[in-house]
Parts: structure tokens; C-alpha cells; sequence
RNA sequence: GGAGAGGUGACAGAGUGGUCGAAUGUGCCGGACUCGAAAUCCGGUGUCGAGUUCGCUCGACCGUGGGUUCGAAUCCCACCCUCUCCGCCA
């Protein structure tokens, strides 16, 4: 969330703010809240301080009775205005958290994916005849089971099979492998997690449009990311400057319920209920954390190079970002299944920075040795998930044949070179 | 899942209703001593919020949330977590 001492001095600013990422967030509403809230508030200490002083004085001996008199007095009083002032602490928080973060001053102005800005292409699509979707790919060489996914879970779950399930086991390990070999620490993390964590991510919590699984019974979700619990990873804490950047890779298994999505989209395996990610997630001081963003941008860039896939990179508009993103890039392989089979871009990996948004949300800060204090950056980035890899490699890597290629990469990972 | 014990500052550890934000020790920072270091001695050392004449003042925080009381780290209730034993188990 942002911080309310800024958005006081800087009201004009964060109304255009909202307004530019396709938001809408009722100010005037948190402002006379948290006027309330403030002059609520200086009530209710002044109160406590002469509770405390009637108190106080009682400890030379047996209060009198007129010093208990007043004690309930007070106490009553209290007891009214401290529920008030809850309650409008509660109502400027969840207003505050639903507005979105700062926007970086080079993020485009837009007002959904198409205005997205391409930075640049990387590699040429390998055109061959009779080119096939994944869809079909998968048909053909019986690579994924969406029929029984659906009969034992429902629609969009699917069952991967055979050399493809197998494929997908070394694109993860080689993503994992690639990461920790740039030092990142290696993190498996839990996959479910509770509310407050999730909404420090920035997920709006049991909102008309549920993005997550919650348990019925529980205070717990299953987590859409992994980024989830990584930043809850060091929630409440305080982090020494010196130890800082941390930066983590982190796999889990992420579950969404993609309500309000459909059609073309959707299509295949390329919009999920279930699927595997390598992330990158990094805590940095605010000074790093625009030099590690265009890093993850690197190493991703790095990884989608060395699979042989041809992508692009884009610069995401402020319609596109979600909420907690200052700014995102993303990367999109060719798939030759968009379109109606001619081609075209689909989102494999994204990369963010939320600068304070989070840390802010979850308490998580930084001490340097000579005082300075605030709450860190942190910053996410996608490796490689699955399936939508599997996607991209089997639709580029299909040969005339009908038959798969593995990237070479991949092979000591499989065990075999084609499908 | 059952039985028991326990959760206090960076750490260890006192504190069972009233000058307790919290003794003491360790650590850390500064100073003295020293050629330098160790040892020793002296002083300092939590976070967040509100106000401020920028000296401070006030409020909150002893696992979390409620309750009792004029007053709660201390009493009561619920929950969470840790440890020991038993059961179950990949």
C-alpha cells in the first residue's frame, strides 16, 4: 500500500496516479476518513493519558473514591471511542490499500495490453508447412489429458503425460539450475497461505472478482504465486543494509481461478487453473532496485535465449499494471497457435517492480549501521512457468514431420532429443 | 489426534495486580587505560504513532485477539506457535 503521510502531501499527484491506472478509488471519502481518524485518535490518547494519571496516582496507596469514580468515568468514554476509532482505521486502511502504487516517470500511458510499448524482437519464428497448434501437438503424440483433468477436478485441469510431462520436469530443474548458478538462494515454498499475506501482495482480498482458492474453513488461500510466500518469507522483519540485496529463486505450484476469463485466451493449456513456476524475488534497498529490475529483465531475457524461442519485450502501459507494480516488463514468446494459427505473441514471464508498495503492506525494513532506516523494495520476476513453456517450445520446435525437437539445452534434462 | 510444559527487548533471563518499557547478564556503540589488542572501568543502546517552542511531551506495544479492574507483562477466556512424551503416517 501506499503511505498515507505521502498521499496527504502529494494528493494531486496520486489522483492522477489512479486515474492513469485504470482505477477508481473515492479520495475525498479516505480523506474525511482519516481526518476523523486523526482527530479520533488525539481524543482518544489525551484520554488514556489521564486514565493513566488518575491511576497513577493510586499507587501510593488505596485509590479514593473519587478517584475510581472518575477511573470508570474515563473508562467508559474510552471504551465508545476506542470502537469508533477501530472501526475507522479499518475503513482508511482497506481504502488505501485498494490504490495502486506509483507509476515509474518511462512507463507508457495506455489503457490495456494493446498499448503496451515493444522494446524489441529477439529471433525469427521458423515458418514451416503445415504448421500445428499445441493443441493439436498434444493430440498427436497423446501429451496432456484435459478430459480426466476435468472429470476429476473440473474444467481447465489437465493431466500432462508422458515425454511431455517429463519435459516439462527438466524446463523447470534447467530454470532453477540457471538461477542458483547466478547465486540466488533456492527457496521451495509452501503453497498455501494466509489472508494477510496475500493481501500484503497486493491481491485484493475476498473481492467480486475472487482471483484465489480460499480453503473453506480456514484463514488460507492457496497461493496464485510463489511470490506470495517469498515476500511473506520475511514479513515483519527488519533486514540489515549490509546483507542487502537479497535475492531469492523460488518454485512452487500456483493455483488460480481465472474467473471472468475465457474465449481465444484461454485456449489450450495457456490459461490454467494449476501450473509449476520458477521465480526470481529480490529485497533491495531503494537505491538498487531499478539496476535489479533491468537484471531480472536480463536474466530472463538470458534464459528465453538460451531455449531458442523468439520473443519480444514489452514495456507494460499503466492500464496493464496491476496494482502493486511500478513498473512491469514482459516478455512474450511466439506462439504459432495465437491468431488463428498465423501466429502471435503470448506472455511467458513478467517482471516487477513494486518498490515500497508491498513492504509497506507486509512491514518488512531495512537498518543501516549508520541509522538509515525505511521499508525495502522488493521486485519479482518470472523464470519459467508451465505449462505456457511447454507451449512455446512445442509450437516452435515442431518439425515438418509432426515430430518435436527438444532444445538442446534440455536434453541432458530429458534424456531424449525429440518427441 | 491425546497428555504435559512454555512463549518477556538482538540473545539469555528476572518479574504473578499499582512509579515495570520492564532488574541482571551477554552482545552492540562511544569513551578511558594501552604502542596496539585482550582484560578492566565509565557512559549509552527497542519499535511504532500523535503533538512539538525540535529541548522534548504524550500514547501504544511483554505470542495474537478478547475480557475482568480505577489500574494488567502479571488474573480470566479463545486462538496461534515452540518443546517433551504417546498415537498415526509419506
Amino acid at each position: 500500500m501506499i503511505d498515507i503521510k505521502y498521499l496527504r502531501e502529494n494528493l494531486d499527484e496520486i489522483k492522477a496516479n489512479i486515474e492513469k491506472r485504470n482505477s477508481s478509488v473515492d479520495l475525498s471519502e479516505l480523506l474525511d476518513i482519516d481526518n476523523r481518524y486523526t482527530v479520533l485518535l488525539q481524543e482518544v490518547e489525551a484520554l488514556r493519558a489521564e486514565r493513566n494519571l488518575v491511576a497513577g496516582n493510586s499507587k501510593q496507596g488505596k485509590p479514593t473514591d473519587e478517584q475510581i469514580e472518575k477511573g470508570k468515568k474515563i473508562k467508559d468514554e474510552l471504551a465508545v471511542k476506542d470502537t469508533e476509532l477501530k472501526d475507522l482505521d479499518e475503513k482508511r486502511l482497506s481504502i488505501l490499500r485498494s490504490i495502486p502504487n506509483l507509476t515509474h516517470k518511462e512507463v507508457p500511458e495506455g489503457k490495456g495490453d494493446e498499448d503496451n510499448k515493444e522494446i524489441r524482437k529477439v529471433g525469427e519464428p521458423v515458418k514451416i508447412a503445415n504448421v500445428l497448434d499445441h493443441l493439436e501437438l498434444v493430440k498427436k503424440h497423446d501429451l496432456v489429458d484435459f478430459e480426466r483433468g476435468a472429470k476429476v477436478v473440473g474444467a481447465k485441469f489437465y493431466y500432462l503425460k508422458n515425454k511431455l510431462a517429463i519435459l516439462e520436469q527438466a524446463v523447470l530443474r534447467y530454470g532453477m539450475d540457471f538461477m542458483i548458478k547466478q547465486g540466488f538462494e533456492f527457496l521451495v515454498t509452501p503453497e498455501l497461505a494466509k489472508e494477510e499475506v496475500l493481501m500484503g501482495k497486493g491481491f485484493l482480498p475476498r473481492g467480486p472478482e475472487k482471483q484465489v482458492y480460499y480453503l473453506d474453513g480456514e484463514n488460507l488461500a492457496l497461493i496464485g504465486t510463489s511470490e506470495i510466500t517469498v515476500l511473506g518469507y520475511h514479513m515483519n522483519e527488519v533486514l540489515g543494509a549490509e546483507d542487502l540485496p537479497k535475492k531469492y529463486v523460488a518454485f512452487s505450484h500456483c493455483f488460480r481461478t481465472e474467473s471472468g476469463s475465457y474465449g481465444r485466451e484461454s485456449y489450450g493449456l495457456y490459461r490454467v487453473h494449476q501450473f509449476s513456476k520458477v521465480e526470481m524475488f529480490a529485497f533491495a534497498l531503494p537505491e538498487q532496485s531499478e539496476a535489479i529490475h533491468l537484471e531480472f529483465l536480463a536474466f530472463e531475457e538470458k534464459f528465453w535465449q538460451s531455449l531458442g524461442i523468439p520473443y519480444r519485450v514489452v514495456d507494460c502501459c499503466t492500464g496493464d499494471l496491476g496494482g502493486s507494480d511500478y513498473r512491469r516488463f514482459d516478455i512474450e514468446a511466439w506462439m504459432w497457435g495465437k491468431n488463428e494459427g498465423k501466429g502471435g505473441w503470448g506472455e511467458v514471464t513478467s517482471t516487477s517492480n513494486c518498490i515500497d508498495y508491498q513492504a509497506r503492506g507486509l512491514n518488512i525494513r531495512y537498518k543501516s549501521k549508520e541509522g538509515d532506516r525505511g521499508y525495502l523494495h522488493t521486485l519479482n520476476g518470472t523464470v519459467v512457468a508451465t505449462p505456457r513453456a511447454l507451449i512455446a517450445i512445442m509450437e516452435n520446435y515442431q518439425q515438418e514431420d509432426g515430430s518435436i525437437k527438444i532444445p538442446e539445452v534440455l536434453v541432458p534434462y530429458c534424456g531424449f532429443d525429440k518427441i
